[in-house]
Order: C-alpha cells, then structure tokens, then sequence
DNA sequence: CCGCGGATTGAAAACGTTATAAATGGATTG
DNA sequence: CAATCCATTTATAACGTTTTCAATCCGCGG
C-alpha cells in the first residue's frame, strides 16, 4: 500500500501538467527552467514528499551516493568504529550520502574487499586506516582513481587526501610529562610497527628521551594490536628483569589498562603513565593518570569533509589534515 | 578506463550466442533452462568476473539488498557499535547485502529517521535497539510491513523478532554473588529506565536481594545512558551518606569505573562490585571485579540471522533469542 | 510577412535488470 | 499427416532517472 502511491517524477508531472523531463529539471535547479515553474514544481514535490530514487539515480548516472567505510578486523583503539562513525554521519547530515560500513575479513586479501567495491562501483568514496608507509591499498585506489581519505599517513610520492593524529607531538609531550614527574627510564607501548603512526610514535619518543637525556625502551614482541591480555603478560614479565622502566607511554586506553594491571600485580608502588585517551573513562581509571585526548569523531568528520571535496574534483594536494594533541589532562585537575 | 568493460548480462549473452534474458535465468537458477547451457553460462560469468549490478537489480525489484542498522546517539556501552556491526556482517557474508548504518540524531524525531527509510525503501530490514515497552517504532514497522529485530524486548502484544540478553539472570547472579561475599546492602546502577531491560535488571536484582533477605538499592537519579562523570559525582555523593552500598551491580564497564573511582576517592576500602563486561578491558581494572560478559557480536550476528530468516517469510513468533549469561568470571581465575 | 534567435518545454533513449507472454522446434499422439 | 505437447529460448516491456536532441512559442528585425 505504501509501495503504489510512492510519488515519481511521474508523478508530479502529472499534477503540474509538464513533462517529467521538465520536472527532473526544475527539481535539480537547471537554469533553463522558467523560474515560476521551478517554483511550482518544487512547491508539489514538497507537498506530495517527493524524494528521488535512489537506485533509478544510481542506475542512470553510476553514482551510488554511498561512502565506505573498511573497518579493521579488530577494535584496538575504545570505541573506534562508533567514534568514526558519528563523525561520518555528522559531515554527511542534509547529503544524499549514505554509509555502508564493510569490515575487513581476517581470512581474505584486503585488496580483495577494495577491488570488489571498484569492480561493482559499490561506493563512490572510500574511508580506512591502519596506513602503512608503501600501503597496496592506496596504490591500487590511486590507480583506479576512486577516491578516498586515509586515516594515517603513506610515504608514496603521489599525493593523496588524508587526516592524521600528530602522534610525534602526543609521544614528545607523553615523555616530557613523565620526565618532569621523575621518570628515568620510560618505555613506550608499541603500536602495530607495519603502521606509519608507529614509527611517528617511536619519533616522538625517542627525540624527547634525548633531549630529556632518559634512556627510553620500546617493548617491542608486542603493540597495541594484540590482545591485552598478552600486553599485560609481556610487560608483567619485563617488570620482573633488572632495569624496569618507572615510566609507560600507552597509545590507547587498553593498554594503559594492562601496563597499570602489571603494575599493582607485580607490587609496584610508584607508577607514572601518560595515555591516549579516546573515550572519557581515562578519567575514572584509578590510580589517576595523564591522559591526552584524540577525538576520533572529529577525526571521521574530517575525513569526510575531505572526501566529499575529493569527490567533488579538489586536487588531492590540498586535502590533507593534521590534528594536534589537545593539552593533557592532569589527574589533579578538577574535581 | 574499469568502466566501460565491466561486463553486464549483454556481455555474456554476446558471447553465449543467447539473449539477455536466459542469461538471467541461467544465472537465476530457473528449472526452465537446460542445465548444460545453465553451465556454460556460469562458467562464462566466473571467468569474465561478472557479478549483477546492484541499481539496476534494485530498481526492478524493489529490493536493495540493504540491511539499515540504527545506532543510539551516544554510545553508553563500550564497543557497542563496533562489535554489533561485527556480527552483522559475519552474518552477511556471503549473501548480498551491505549494512548501512544510521545512526540517530538526537534533535530529530526517531520516527522521522524510520520513515525516512519507509518511504524510500532505502533497506529491506531493520535493526535497531534501546527498546521500551511500548515502543512507538516497533508499532510504526509493524504497521508498515518493514522487516526488522530489536535488540531488546518490548510489552506488545502482536510479536515480533527480537534478540535479548537475560538481563534478570545477570542481575539476579549478580546480587547472589554480592551476598556471598557478604554484602548486605546492595546498590544497582540503573539502567535508562524507560528502556525494557531497565525493568528485567531491577526485577532481577531485588528478587535476589529478597531471597537473600537483603535491603537492595537502585541508584535511581542517574543511569547508564549519563556521562560517566554524572554517575561518578552521583555515586560518590551517595557515599556520603548513612547506610551506604557496600556492594554494586553495574550494568557495565564504564559505570563500574565510575564506581570503582568513587569509592577510591571515598576512602573506602573493601568493596565488592559485579559488572556486565562487553569487551576484554574487564579483566585489566585493579582491584579486580567479578564480571559477567555479554557477547554483543553474537547479538549483532543472531539478529541478523533472524531478520534473514524473517524476511525470507517466517513467522515472527519463531523469530526470537533470549541469550544467556556465560559463567561469572572470577578475579581470582587463571593468571 | 518571413525568418531568426532566445527562452522554455518536451520526446525519446539509455542505464542493467527481471517478469510476462510469446515463439521456436522437435517429439508424441490421434 | 496434422495436431498437440513439452522443453527451451526469446522479444518486449517495464522500474525511475538523467541526458541528448528536437520542438514549440514568442517577439523582433529585416
């Protein structure tokens, strides 16, 4: 019942006595339609609830009006789908975009899932992460030129549209932090080493070390991808050798979880850590400590900022963002 | 360049000597055709990497192979979003559909965002949670034949699919737990209360607190759907106060934190708390808790195995799933 | 009075698919 | 042998748009 009466241009036609051409013109606002008539059909359209067919749209001109998000097969980062999510869908607010959300399988080629989207024009504009520094994936997208923003940074030489946390100044400030709390001997929880923002964190890090004169230490065997239950093993037992570090930066939540875990279950007492936070349960960790926050829906909501301005024929030179640490969030503040 | 050769049913019937419309059936399956040429046509259409264009399958059909996913606006449950599309999509592999996900705007109606759909048959189902009793949503579907599932029940009379965690069970075990450790003032973190499970958890935990023959309490004034920050202020008011909880069941990992941080910031120091874990982060807050996991990715996948299943005609009185609660995990477990 | 140009509108085709109805051909039957 | 039937295939028409090209109307200058 609802299916027959469904107003097509047709229908409007009808009711205005024009021709349905006329009336698809009038309605995209072609200036070649009389004014009065642009009116006169819009003012029908809105009356009845016209609103355009999607897949008669599709079919006709292959656009699909549809964004893609690839999700990575795990969430290491609290909250990070929903958090990339909401931005998405706030940038995409009063467009005719739509956002169709496809994980990324463990058990295929993730070029697999890109080609799919290219071969059937799934999507009109793709959104992922986890870069890596000579990414396939960005590669085979330039090719084939559908567009789309990265989350994280490539070092290929063609440019192409991305949004980055600046991950050197978070470890940079995470250490001198630490430094200024007494630490001697920080240690930085790795992020997944094939990841460009890996290598941005390691940066970071070791510059402020060196500048601070601390020795710094990588756990390297684990990073934020794994479990945290093998975080939590890995840095458990590290605490235990001679030499343990007084001093943890943790790129996410989780895994200060985990370090602060090791931390009481080993017995020690004094303990600093710096966080990335990306959710505000950083605030209710107890013992309380520093947090930097990166929002990722702000993250989400620019990149699909960019992407639309991508799609709409931008040079990809000028579409890149770069978001800058908020300042720390101390425990002592507030409250 | 990838767009002009991408072969359609007319580039199989070219090469098969047939027309358009046997290619379709062929591929359709239909008994009509001779199953020789029925393998030939396949085989043609695997070798030249022919899959059916949506839009046009789409606009002829009516369906668009799309599941519409509706997220609340903030997400209280840690991972919720991620881990539901997790499951969706598990459950999607393999079939033809794409998830899109809308998530809905707090400053317009939730009818509106249906309705949207409705009118536009922008999905072939719907999925969708924070259910209440009475909810107007469910009723708007029921009348408008849209498949769909809830995440959570409502108080309805006609029925309807639907997937739920045992929320009473939780609660219940939850208190049990409480009282063994020998809590005798019990405390709940509400839940929204205008939510259906709002109710199992309260029925759940005072039928356990009078077969215990304890004085529950439910954190009334605040719930889950707060920022974390107002149940923590809340909570650590109510410590204030005489005749305090000395045990608490939270609903899930972020209150618990909160709790957990009043009660350090309090002063307090023996206290019991069982929460509802829906990620791994349960088992890395010190001191450790009892926890009960629910699995959201199995929801999200059991959901959409149902909404399959109803839109594929079966009747909606088969169509539901109460889940329930695994084994209590106990701090002092493995490790 | 005719033709011309500008301003509007309209007819027809196409996008790729599926449903309906009809055609083809060979074998079976009266 | 003609009529009938079954098995298989095909032509055609939609679904709702947008685009290309043509038509119409009007006033105006030649």
């Amino acid at each position: 019942m609802a299916q027959q009466d469904r107003p097509t241009l047709k229908t409007i036609a009808t009711i205005a006595g024009l021709a349905v051409t006329t009336v698809s013109r009038a309605l995209a606002g072609a200036p070649q339609i009389a004014p009065e008539t642009r009116a006169r059909v819009q003012r029908i359209a809105d009356e009845i609830g016209y609103s355009p067919d999607r897949a008669a749209q599709r079919l006709r001109t292959g656009r699909s009006n549809v964004i893609a998000l690839i999700l990575p097969p795990h969430e290491e980062i609290l909250g990070y789908g929903a958090s990339m999510i909401r931005g998405i869908t706030r940038a995409l607010r009063g467009t005719p975009y739509h956002v169709v959300v496809m994980p990324h399988f463990e058990d295929i080629p993730e070029e697999q899932t890109l080609d799919k989207i290219i071969r059937n024009r799934l999507a009109d504009g793709i959104l992922f992460s986890c870069i890596r520094p000579d990414d396939r994936r960005v590669k085979i997208l330039l090719e084939d030129k559908l567009p789309f923003v990265t989350h994280g940074r490539t070092e290929l030489a063609t440019p192409h549209p991305w949004v980055d946390y600046d991950n050197f100044a978070f470890a940079y400030r995470a250490v001198e932090r630490l430094v200024a709390l007494g630490v001697r001997r920080p240690a930085l929880v790795s992020a997944p080493p094939a990841q460009t923002f890996s290598q941005h964190l390691r940066a970071g890090f070791f510059r402020a070390c060196g500048e601070a004169g601390v020795a710094g230490e990588v756990m390297d065997g684990i990073d934020t991808d794994d479990p945290p239950e093998a975080i939590y093993r890995h840095i458990r037992a590290r605490l235990d050798h001679a030499g343990m570090p007084d001093g943890f930066v943790c790129p996410g939540e989780v895994s200060a979880l985990a370090v602060n875990a090791a931390w009481v279950d080993a017995g020690v007492s004094t303990r600093h850590l710096v966080m990335k936070s990306t959710s505000d349960i950083a605030n209710f960790i107890r013992p309380r400590f520093d947090s930097i926050f990166e929002d990722l829906t702000e993250t989400g909501e620019r990149m699909t900022t960019l992407l639309l301005r991508y799609i709409a024929g931008e040079p990809a030179e000028d579409l890149h963002h770069l978001l800058a640490p908020p300042p720390m969030t101390f425990p002592d503040d507030g409250r």
